[in-house]
DNA sequence: GGTGAGAACGATAACGGTTCTCATTCGCAT
DNA sequence: ATGCGAATGAGAACCGTTATCGTTCTCACC
């Protein structure tokens, strides 16, 4: 994941979205998390550093940025919502049940059997999202 | 979906939950619900009805329900839960992005790939969910 | 048919994550 | 420099859900 602000400044541009310093902030701290995190987290991490970045702002910048598709909700079982900053590319999860490592998948190749599935009830597909549970590597 | 009041004690005794009346009724309920619906929406049907059943009771049964596998939870997107009597078997759902209709799909057949997706990360998977959101017969 | 212990229940308060409000500050074009 | 609309921070409000607690019900046992 490309962490300099000059990057991080233009994934925001190209996806439509002003790149603000508070938002250059939240975007450059979620670069560095490996797993999902929720907004709260997300915001006493940026208390710990330099950034005074209100809560309000925080969901405000999340809310943007999943609307814009930059950065994958994970709706996580009834909890809080966790967000993560991903690949621009159609993928899917893999979530470690003990450790909650998030993984992305980026081969997909279910178009067919989810177009075919969603016909057989008389659908039309036009998206799907595939979450995997298990145990990652070091969890085994 | 079997609707008959013995039915649906029998299926609570199966599953290890004490048939009440109160969760019979909220059972019940459920049974005749299309789609997916929130426990509020649940609370205020039966409220409808003869049903003086609190609303902590229906989460309460909600809870313990789909605890024991009886019903299932769709987090719909960072919404309020929403729940569902499906069948017994693994399967996935197909959602109306229109009507917000919600369709099992018995049919997975998707074990070998998902099993093969998590080794290729280091992964041993337990379990998936797929989701397929598009248009049903009656939007399209 | 009572009786007692524990589970279930209803009403409502409490909780926690998220969103709204509004006054202030900032960014940018002029 | 200046003005205007967007962004921001602090905290209140909101709302779905859970906890509390006194009451009621269920059911095994007598």
């Amino acid at each position: 994941m490309a962490t300099t602000r000059q990057a991080l400044s233009q994934l925001l541009e190209r996806n439509g979205v002003r790149a603000t310093p508070r938002r250059l902030e939240v975007l450059e701290e979620l670069a560095q998390e490996r797993d999902d995190v929720t907004a709260q987290q997300l915001w006493s991490r940026l208390r710990g550093r330099d950034s005074r970045a209100g809560l309000a702002t925080v969901y405000r910048t999340l809310a943007l940025l999943s609307e814009k598709g930059v950065v994958d909700v994970l709706s996580h079982q009834g909890g809080e919502q966790c967000y993560r900053l991903c690949g621009d590319e159609h993928h899917h999860h893999l979530l470690c049940e003990c450790c909650h490592r998030v993984v992305e998948v980026q081969e997909c190749g279910l178009d067919d059997w989810v177009s075919a599935a969603a016909k057989r009830h008389g659908f039309v597909a036009t998206d799907h999202r595939v979450e995997i549970v298990g145990l990652c590597a070091d969890c085994r």
